[in-house]
DNA sequence: TCCAAATCTACACTACACGTCAGGTTTAGA
DNA sequence: TCTAAACCTGACGTGTAGTGTAGATTTGGA
């Protein structure tokens, strides 16, 4: 075997990061993720940059990306910044996607308070039922 | 004909609300939306109270919740909830829905503050290149 | 009355994001 | 060296959320 320092299998990343093997599998074919090293005969290893890039997928998949428009724009949170090539567009990505996160945010927060008010008003009306009995 | 005051057919609704026809009979098949009348032979009629559903049923989505969840919910947005059987059940739905908000909400704002440093990351190295033009 | 535009039903088909299964190979430790 | 656990590929299956199409019917206006 050769000693990769500090890299995990596909097994290890895929508890660490909550997904299946085969999401990871997939995420390959598709040009989202690609393994560190790929060994002898073919075993996949990982480094800690996956981990954070599948972190980063099921961030931006909360957002409401598909996975095409993640391909898009994933290498931009990990490319060495400095190479980066038209940074003023990838600072306009970056911008929209803050303001895209923030009406998010503002969307989940009056759904939340909804959902408050709903709770209450379903407790007092079972309240109500109770005391009726 | 009948009048029905101040009713639209399914391709205002469509137009307006921003879904295809074909979205909306979907909708209907599976109890998410039902028109407010079936006149003579069977063309469906709307009122606003069907735009405000397909409305709501767009929020909840981008929220994340599949078209079953939101069926499970989207009454309490639009019908008299004393009415509603089944309180409990509704009850533990909307708290359990409440998790999940308050978890996405975390998320969320992880990935805003990511995303803003990032953004100033980028700022500063467009201002460096600028300088040593 | 005639006709184009709108709508109807029903079935089939698609895209996305995986999951399942089968059969084979590799690895690491006892 | 042996073996169980981990991994591999490829083909096929699944759930969700629709979309496409065909052929028939209805509607409202000229």
């Amino acid at each position: 075997m050769v000693v990769l320092s500090s890299l995990m299998q596909i097994g290890e990343l895929s508890s660490r990061a909550g997904v299946s093997h085969r999401t990871i599998h997939y995420y390959e074919r598709i040009g989202l993720l690609k393994p560190a090293e790929r060994e002898g005969a073919g075993y996949r290893y990982y480094d800690d940059n996956a981990f954070q890039r599948l972190e980063k997928i099921a961030a931006l998949k909360k957002l409401g990306l598909s996975l095409d428009e993640i391909a898009a724009v994933i290498d931009l949170y990990f490319e060495d910044a400095s190479g980066i090539k038209g940074k003023e567009k990838v600072l306009a990505i970056l911008e929209a996607q803050l303001a895209k996160a923030d009406a998010q945010l503002a969307e989940l927060s009056t759904f939340r308070r909804d959902l408050i008010s709903n709770i209450e008003r379903m407790k007092s009306l079972i309240d109500g039922a109770r005391e009726t009995r």
